[in-house]
DNA sequence: TAGTGGTCTAGACCACTAA
DNA sequence: TAGTGGTCTAGACCACTAA
């Protein structure tokens, strides 16, 4: 019934900004419960197709997108996802006072410790994303006890601490001289980065880019 | 109710793989119906926290994900929206047979007409996206019709052509010495491509690459 | 402030699928 | 094949917000 509805609804002729008859109409003109009207124009909401306000009702979406659903698994459950054997190296740990990029990405406006990391991971002993992050120790202090050369803080934090909010960021980057190295690459290869930066409530968590192998696609499907 | 039932979730201790009580068991346990239950439940599977299964029940998703919504409007919508001023430049329009890397995208065994495609859209007079696509021609037929100096491949497609899966991609690229003199940029430059490839039912509708500008990013947050 | 959409209930029946 | 989750109903009440 919610499919009927819906490709009812889209087959019909509207035009971005069109208005819908409300939920109780169509239920009766569909002959169905407004429950069922209502679940089926939800799901059509979700989906970026149309846009619904109390009070102002139910119209097609003046600026029709394309919404996807990006999944972004924990690095080595991507790895193992495809077959390939995880490893995972850090290279590099060291407590500082905010940095000014550290301190505009979190709008912080006092000096604050943060652990700044870089670790490898690996797929089947190939290098596959490097990890450069940046976690605020005053929200998470037990990060200080973490061994980071065991676990990588990638994992760590996902299990230990959930945020309540996410910017993700995707971007390319050209590698530099470090960076290509790693990727035994030339440098000024191109490179996507999936940028991610958290909070709890307000607090800060902790920023990362995750700079990824040459030639690494994101994917999804709709 | 929902939010009650989901904080109360969220706060117990589970693990990944742990079982939850039926929706049955957590609506007499929470004081609420079984409905509300499995709305919430809903709501939580469609973030990625739990997996359901008829029978086999509920449970915390072994492998925790970071799930994002990303947002793809029209070039012109994009722009528009930054308050940018919006134009656009076809460079580019042939007719050919299915080159073997096209072929190979939409898995096709035999020879059709595609119209290859190359635009760039500006954002204030300034070369935003270079728009790079092949559309077949035995399911848009139309499209030989259309005028491409004017309407956009991508925005004709959009208003014209439903499509019923979408494969999406997000890479980066160095700009070869063409992409760059276009972006006023130097060769080698790294840019992300936003790729996508869309049929109707089993039938190719079009793919296109969405080479954006140096220093692109595409936002979301969570 | 009246008119929409959003949430909730209590119950029926159905559709999968794990065991 | 029995046990879950998924969909639907008919109705109540609430929460926004456009006019």
């Amino acid at each position: 019934m919610r499919d009927e509805i819906q490709s009812r609804i889209l087959t019909r002729t509207y035009f971005p900004g069109d208005k819908l008859p409300k939920d109780e109409e169509l239920a009766e003109e569909l002959g169905c419960s407004r429950s069922t009207v209502q679940r089926a124009m939800q799901d059509l909401a979700d989906a970026g197709l149309v846009e619904r306000r109390r009070k102002g009702g139910t119209r097609v979406r003046p600026n029709p997108i394309t919404r996807a659903t990006l999944d972004i698994p924990l690095i080595r459950h991507e790895v193992e996802a495809r077959g390939g054997t995880y490893s995972y190296q850090l290279l590099h740990q060291e407590t500082k006072t905010t940095p000014p990029h550290i301190a505009a990405r979190f709008s912080l406006n006092h000096p604050q410790d943060f652990l700044h990391i870089e670790a490898l991971h690996y797929s089947d002993h190939q290098p596959y994303v490097l990890e450069s992050r940046w976690v605020c120790l005053e929200t998470v202090p037990e990060m200080r006890e973490v061994d980071l050369s065991k676990t990588s803080a990638n994992e760590w934090l996902v299990q230990n601490k959930p945020y309540s909010r996410c910017d993700l960021k995707f971007y390319a980057i050209e590698a530099n001289t470090l960076t290509a190295a790693h990727f035994n690459t030339a440098p000024g290869a191109a490179l996507l980065v999936i940028d991610r930066t958290t909070w709890i409530d307000t607090a800060p968590i902790t920023t990362v880019q995750v700079i990824t192998k040459p030639g690494y696609q994101l994917l999804t499907q709709i």
